[in-house]
DNA sequence: TTTAGGG
DNA sequence: CCCTAAA
């Protein structure tokens, strides 16, 4: 037993994995302290390596324990990278400190514990009277399943990671078709450790004999708490009350009190040049140690690590899918009775994988907030994301189907939001306008040249620059201007995308040629190489720059440059231009009716040319 | 679909 | 930029 929880370092196997830990101040692995059966010394252990363990566990607890799991844990492991970190752990006694600390986290534990109690005692009463439907369910299950469908399905897991149609899918899945429930509840006992439960105190088991009890052995399973539990729990380890209902939420600030850490059990995914990477910090190992390499090179610093969860962003390729059916599968560990109504926050649990960072208390409440905030603003509704952080009945039932059925693919940009530089989806906007319906599909392949248009990024000089670059290359044809995906209901907003000079310019121009309001055929013409601005654009472009010519001086000479703000300053000649073609064009249009048919051909062109030209 | 306008 | 009414 106690060897299970070698935790052997391979320093760098390879390079990447090297370089991620070097770069990464702080190490985004998460180690708990693990109580080697035996010499009861504390080691400190990848959370997958605990999850091995656990299974072990388990299984010695329910005297079910058969040499089977043993080997099968053998295996996993020594496949396993194991990418424990042994040098930067807690400096040269990690064990004493360690002990410490958990010491200290036991006082609290046993704190929370004795509120847990008593919490449960009145949950229960009322329960009773209430002739619980799931949670009771959920329960009796688990503690059935907890141990043979446990391990069973866990070992299935790893042993067959990579086979993972929906068809070969873990037996969890399988089960799950014969009695969901079960599945769900089974996964219960493994959940609590990888999912919210307390690092850094000894392992324990989820006792099948008890899997009413959230608190074993030091550990509370949070995730079998009611939601008055959990805030009970909450304010044992923050010492405030709080009144949000959201499990989740509970869950991980509690589990981050308590362990001091932010490194709560989150998955997170970073997606990385078109790829996909998943940062599992608990998630089953050979995917950790798979997604690790990559991740790695992500990890440029802390702050990247504070990256959210979110779909892929590119369209399901056969990998992808495969990948989700796996953290499908691990996902299940959560309860059903978990679900609830809270399916909806449940998928905030992705925007609240954050980590590596000074896991402060205060942290981790101010974070609370800011989760809170940005969770709602955007609900990520993709069935996927709910997979991740939990799996919700539905998700569980059509695990796959949610990839094809949203077809949608997301990136990911970097936001500043609160400075943190999390990775969020970005929302894309199918333009409605009909050039790039049908591209949509296609954007995410076709290399972004015209990105780096990408917001402005320093006003006008950018601009400028681009006005050259317009100039010179003519034309970029940039359909995938916004391959942002949008999100489900969310709110869609076209990419802005900020005029270039050359763009005002050309608009001028066509406007001058073809007549303003002519507006698709400038497109057409005029704009051939801009595909991403639509006729209707062109005439709010140059409705606005009608606006301000007039505005900031019709006598001409107004302010060259008066915009202090974003986009482009016009020259001002340009935009003298506009309101000269602006006027002859009233005129025409009201004077010259048929000529400005005729104007096609004989050009009112003619009287704008002079002015300019 | 394209324009024109309001938001 | 978005959304819509009109054409």
């Amino acid at each position: 037993m106690g060897t299970v929880v070698d935790t052997q370092v391979d320093e760098g196997k390879d390079n990447e994995e090297s370089d991620f830990r070097n770069i990464g101040a702080s190490d985004p692995v998460v180690y708990q302290l693990v109580r080697v059966e035996g010499d009861g010394r504390l080691v400190p252990a990848t959370d997958d390596e605990v999850m091995e363990v656990e299974h072990l566990l388990e299984e010695d607890k329910s005297g079910l324990a058969s040499d089977e799991p043993t080997r099968h844990f053998d295996g996993c492991v020594s496949n396993e990278r194991l990418p424990s970190k042994k040098s930067d752990f807690e400096g040269l006694s990690q064990s004493e400190n360690a002990e410490a600390d958990s010491q200290r986290l036991n006082a609290r534990l046993e704190y929370i514990e004795v509120m847990l109690q008593k919490v449960k005692q009145e949950e229960r009463l009322r329960l009773s009277s209430e002739s619980l439907n799931h949670s009771t369910k959920c329960m009796d299950v688990n503690c059935q399943t907890s141990d043979g469908c446990n391990e069973t399905q866990a070992c299935n897991d790893k042993l067959q990671p990579e086979n993972t149609s929906m068809e070969t899918a873990p037996s969890s899945m399988v089960i799950n078709g014969s009695c969901s429930a079960q599945l769900g509840s089974a996964e219960a006992c493994l959940g609590p450790a990888n999912e919210v439960v307390m690092s850094r105190s000894s392992v324990s088991e989820c006792t099948s004999s008890k899997p009413d009890f959230s608190i074993l052995k030091r550990e509370i399973c949070l995730d079998n708490l009611s939601i008055r539990e959990l805030q009970e729990a909450f304010r044992a380890t923050f010492g405030r009350q709080t009144s949000v209902k959201d499990k989740l939420w509970l869950k991980r600030r509690i589990a981050m009190g308590l362990t001091n850490s932010c490194d709560v059990p989150t998955t997170s995914y970073v997606i990385k040049d078109n790829k996909r990477v998943h940062k599992e910090m608990k998630e089953e190992p050979s995917r950790l140690q798979k997604s690790q390499t990559e991740a790695g090179s992500l990890s440029m610093d802390p702050v990247n690590d504070l990256t959210i969860n979110n779909s892929q962003n590119l369209p399901s390729s056969p990998t992808d899918q495969t990948e989700d059916q796996q953290v499908y599968s691990k996902r299940l560990r959560k309860p059903l009775c978990e679900d609830d109504e809270k399916n909806e926050n449940l998928q905030m649990e992705q925007f609240a994988g954050k980590r590596v960072r000074k896991p402060t208390r205060r942290y981790i409440e101010e974070l609370s907030e800011f989760e809170t905030r940005e969770c709602t603003a955007k609900l990520l509704s993709s069935v996927k994301n709910s997979g991740h952080c939990q799996s919700s009945p539905k998700s569980r039932i059509r695990p796959v189907h949610d990839i094809g059925s949203q077809g949608i693919s997301f990136a990911t940009r970097q936001d500043s939001l609160g400075g943190l530089g999390i990775q969020v989806p970005f929302v894309s906007r199918v333009r409605r306008g009909r050039p790039r319906k049908n591209l949509a599909t296609l954007m995410n392949f076709v290399d972004e040249r015209g990105k780096r248009d990408v917001e402005t990024i320093n006003g006008d000089e950018e601009q400028y620059l681009r006005l050259e670059k317009f100039d010179a290359a003519g034309d970029n044809t940039d359909d995938n201007a916004d391959s942002r995906p949008l999100l489900k209901g969310g709110v869609r907003r076209k990419h802005h995308r900020a005029w270039t000079l050359g763009e005002v310019l050309k608009l001028v121009d066509g406007v001058a040629r073809y007549g303003a309001g002519r507006w698709s055929e400038i497109r057409r013409l005029a704009f051939a190489s801009y595909s991403y601005r639509t006729s209707v654009d062109l005439k709010d472009k140059w409705r606005n720059l009608l606006r301000a010519s007039l505005a900031h001086g019709p006598t001409d000479k107004g302010a060259k440059n008066s915009r202090k703000h974003a986009s482009i300053p016009i020259p001002t000649n340009i935009l003298s231009r506009v309101r000269e073609l602006a006027e002859m064009h009233s005129q025409t249009g009201i004077e010259l009716g048929p000529s400005k048919i005729t104007g096609r051909g004989g050009r009112i062109v003619q009287e704008k040319g002079s002015g300019f030209l």
